[in-house]
RNA sequence: GGGCGAUUAGCUCAGUUGGUAGAGCACUUGCUCGACAAGCAAGGGGUCACUGGUUCAAGUCCAGUAUCGCCCACCA
């Protein structure tokens, strides 16, 4: 069965029109799931990154699904089995917060809805949401397998996570204790330590008295933030700091709140800061939880969950944080407490959901034990069994996990993986279901989303179960993702990877491009910085669309996007699409797919543009095989446009002209269909749509482009003489038409052209002569062979050939003197370089011969060219004009 | 405080073992010749951030400086 279709290439080229239907055929057709493949290859299989079920998607998808995408369906065509899973991440904080955002629109809190409504809630939410995300990716022609599509929170994959949970338990790598962790009084839960930004801030030091008990002295510490004096229970000095030496076991009495607490030496107090002396706050300070617990201070918590003051905040208790720092401060004022304030810039953590000012908060949370678990994910990126491109993200990963800190993976949120913990009275167990027996009560936390996606790449293919699809397609081949979750995702798939199946996910990553708005800042939801993909799908097409993301990814650098350069993608999709219009309207009746290479007599430009093919095939391949796909876009870009369309096709038409030979008609259109279908093999992985209409529309053997064989580079095809000698030809054309724009004649005016070149090059013009004339409108094209030469004439020297238009009274006298002696002025500085160069006796005794060779040439060719421009000067100058 | 990256044409960026500086867009000029004005043709435009070093030869390798950007970090 044909997938039917294409009658004729319409004008112009809608893309829409296109772009609705291949996606149902292929999928129809089954193309995106996985077939043993008779090549015995190993599969292909590479998995999304989990897109957050908060909404829809923003162009660094576009760019990380069009790169995914290519790679895959290069490889389908490669004849590899290809497994290309989608799936959707639950996405904790992120999907809470945006469906409470939308509750409080109607005036609804998720309190009211009690959490079994409000969880309900959130599903209605991710199953119109998520379905939206599905359609742009469907859109964009992504080929993954919907057939396999998961989601974190789905049954069997959840399964996984509480069994992940259960195991590091009795492992001893999760625990549960008291801690200073982050939190976030706005989202009011914990956070780890990757979910805090750091942000540079321009704050204050402010200086407050401690009365030393029995004197009338004090004690200065400075503090950036006040308001959590009322929770200090201690003071801390350096034991070397000779100022407080006397002071050391003293009593200080906290002011406002007149608590007695002890004068301490630590060392890790740096005297040089501010006075040396710090406050000791163990509640809502890490560095002095760890500093207490050294010294045997209590804990006094002073805020509440939302960071509004508590009990133990006396006066200031219901004030919010902030508000409280500046009455604190009003009232030490007030009484004497304060010595001075200074300005002073530090880091402020910030959530990384919702940009509020994190609090190191003491709490009851449970965490893993980080350090066994990473020991041999650095080991796997040591020895190679796990690289990354650009290479530089391995010193970042390494430097991560060395410095790597116990997860805190419990959050105060409903939606998400609750905590497989059930509790009696005193008795705890961990289970996956409620343990036997009454009044077991569960944990009311859910999971960090990270501890569901860590487990990735085979918890979506049936883990822990034997299941084929996990047999077969772990570890998958290839991680695609950006660099920015290298620690939340990347870096903990390798460790759950290793500690789970005990091997590395995946032996390659590679990072794309963080897409970035002209102000430089990273493409989000949140900062609705990003342009609707749907929109830009509409406007410019889907195929566009992924060909200049993916045109415009730097290697190794961020991508500065710019809906302009949108062009650049659909204005290529027309090139393509035109150009397949004049082929095919060439091509004749014949089956050209039947047509065997060797019976053709090829022609020199036959040859040329099926070894420019070659390389086009052989430099593409090798950039999609180093993770260059800008190059590999540039590459099928500019073999397409300049050199099959603008020198190929254009030295075509006169072979296929009703009046050709038709032998050689035969030839020219199976050549020009030859290498179009390649191309557009090589284009299908960038421009999936286009290019199966196109295909479709063509002789072709198969049924789908979609399915077709990547194209090989012939060994047979590679002419480098070909290359060479059209090369030559190619200049002369440019340089006629240059002569002819130079000397502002009419364009539709056919000119004559005189040449003097030595035999071969002659032999070669002749060769092609009928397909070079209309090239540049020439007339007639001449040969002197006796030296001589037109008296009256533009001219240029190309390749150490002559090129005259004998035009007398047509020619710009004055303008030809000109450009000659700019010309002879150009070449005169590149001569003497090379005279240079060739005197040089270093250069001569230690540089490669065959770089002195080639330079020896060029002087060569240099001093002809030259000579030869000035005799044309020379016949000029005795015209008057 | 540490680490990483960038600096090449007006803009966005290539430049893969050192050997004559490239593309797209923008700009100038000219084109309705039967694929394509979403196009064709011909052009102009760069002391490759700066300073030193290695080398016969440096945009490319090394060192330092400057500016910008990113990441990491419990100096209150």
């Amino acid at each position: 069965m044909r997938p039917g279709r294409p009658e004729a290439l319409e004008q112009p080229y809608d893309p829409t029109r296109v772009e609705s239907h291949w996606y149902s055929v292929w999928e129809e057709q089954g193309v995106f799931q996985p077939r043993p493949e008779p090549s015995g290859k190993p599969p292909f299989v590479i998995t999304i990154p989990p897109p957050n079920v908060t909404g829809s998607l923003t162009m660094g998808h576009m760019l990380g699904e069009s790169i995914r995408d290519l790679i895959v369906r290069w490889q389908r065509m490669e004849g590899r089995e290809t497994l290309w899973l989608p799936g959707s991440d639950h996405a904790g904080i992120a999907t809470q917060n945006v469906v409470e955002k939308a509750l409080r629109k109607q005036g609804r809190t998720r309190q009211e809805l009690g959490r079994d409504g409000f969880v309900r809630e959130v599903w209605a939410w991710k199953d119109e949401y998520g379905g939206l995300i599905l359609r742009q990716l469907r859109r964009l022609g992504i080929s993954a397998d919907w057939t396999r599509e998961r989601f974190t929170l789905d049954e069997g994959y959840s399964r996984a996570v509480l069994l992940v949970f259960q195991r590091l338990f009795e492992k001893g790598l999760i625990y549960r204790g008291h801690r200073i962790v982050n939190w976030c009084p706005r989202c009011v839960t914990a956070l780890s330590d990757e979910e805090v930004n750091h942000v540079e801030t321009q704050g204050h030091l402010w200086f407050i008295k401690y009365p030393i008990k029995g004197s009338d002295k004090f004690i200065v510490v400075a503090t950036t933030r006040p308001e959590t004096m009322l929770g200090d229970t201690g003071v801390a000095v350096n034991p070397k700091d000779r100022r407080y030496e006397k002071l050391i076991g003293k009593t200080a009495v906290l002011p406002l709140v007149r608590r007695e607490i002890p004068i301490v030496a630590d060392d890790s107090v740096d005297p040089q800061f501010g006075t040396g002396a710090v406050k000791i706050t163990p509640a809502h300070d890490l560095n002095d939880f760890v500093m207490g617990e050294r010294h045997g201070l209590p804990h006094v918590i002073v805020m509440d969950e939302r960071a509004v003051m508590n009990e133990n905040a006396g006066d200031f208790r219901g004030l919010d944080r902030f508000v409280a720092r500046e009455r604190i401060v009003e009232a030490l004022r007030d009484a004497g407490y304060l010595e001075k304030i200074e300005p002073h810039a530090h880091a402020v953590g910030r959530c990384d959901r919702c940009e509020a000012v994190i609090e190191p908060y003491l709490s009851l949370q449970w965490f893993v034990k980080m350090a066994p678990l990473v020991a041999p994910a650095i080991e796997a990126a040591r020895k190679g069994r796990v690289k990354f491109y650009p290479a530089r993200w391995r010193k970042v990963y390494l430097h991560w996990m060395e410095n790597i800190r116990d997860w805190c993976i419990s959050r105060q949120l409903w939606w998400g993986h609750r905590i497989p913990v059930w509790y009696r009275g005193d008795e705890m167990r961990v289970s996956l279901d409620v343990p036997g027996g009454e009044g077991w009560r569960q944990d009311e936390d859910v999971l960090d989303t990270w501890f569901s996606s860590w487990l990735w790449p085979f918890a979506t293919l049936g883990w822990p179960e034997d299941t084929d699809d996990l047999r077969r397609y772990y570890p998958n081949s290839l991680m695609v993702t950006g660099s920015d979750i290298i620690f939340f995702w990347v870096a903990r798939m390798i460790v759950a990877g290793i500690e789970f199946t005990g091997q590395t996910p995946f032996p390659h990553v590679f990072f794309t491009s963080i897409v970035r708005d002209a102000k430089g800042r990273k493409m989000s939801k949140s900062l609705g910085n990003s342009p609707d993909p749907l929109a830009m799908m509409e406007q410019y097409g889907a195929d566009a669309l992924r060909f200049t993301m993916v045109y415009l990814t730097p290697t190794g650098q961020d991508l500065m996007f710019d809906e302009k350069r949108m062009e650049t993608g659909r204005f290529f999709a027309n090139k393509v699409w035109n150009a397949a219009r004049l082929v095919r309207m060439r091509l004749g009746d014949e089956d050209l797919a039947k047509i065997k290479e060797s019976s053709l007599r090829l022609t020199l430009a036959d040859r040329w543009i099926l070894s420019r093919f070659a390389n086009a095939v052989k430099d593409t391949t090798r950039n999609l095989k180093t993770y260059r796909f800008n190059e590999a876009a540039n590459t099928v870009y500019h073999f397409t446009w300049n050199e099959y369309c603008d020198w190929y096709l254009e030295m075509s038409k006169s072979r296929w002209a009703e009046t050709a030979d038709p032998e050689d008609r035969r030839v020219a259109r199976w050549v020009a269909w030859k290498v179009l279908d390649g191309i557009l093999r090589l284009l299908h992985p960038f421009m999936p749509f286009v290019t199966e209409e196109i295909w479709q529309a063509l002789p072709h053997d198969g049924e789908l482009l979609a399915t077709a064989s990547w194209p090989r580079a012939k060994r047979g095809w590679f002419d480098a003489e070909a290359e060479r000698q059209i090369r030559f030809l190619q200049d002369l054309v440019v340089a006629v038409r240059n002569l002819r724009v130079e000397n502002h004649l009419p364009p539709n005016r056919p000119v004559p052209v005189v040449i003097r070149a030595a035999d071969e090059q002659i032999a070669l013009i002749e060769q092609l002569a009928d397909q070079i004339r209309p090239l540049a409108r020439i007339e007639t094209i001449s040969f002197t062979r006796d030296g001589s030469r037109p008296l009256v004439a533009a001219s240029a020297v190309v390749g150490g050939a002559e090129v005259f238009l004998p035009l007398e009274g047509l020619i710009d006298l004055d303008g030809e003197r000109a450009r000659l002696a700019r010309e002879a002025d150009k070449l005169l500085t590149d001569l003497e370089g090379s005279r240079k160069k060739l005197r040089n006796q270093d250069f001569l005794r230690k540089a490669k011969p065959d770089v002195v060779d080639k330079e020896r040439l060029r002087l060569g060719q240099l001093e002809e060219t030259l000579e030869k421009l000035r005799r044309a000067q020379e016949s000029l100058r005795a015209v008057s004009s």
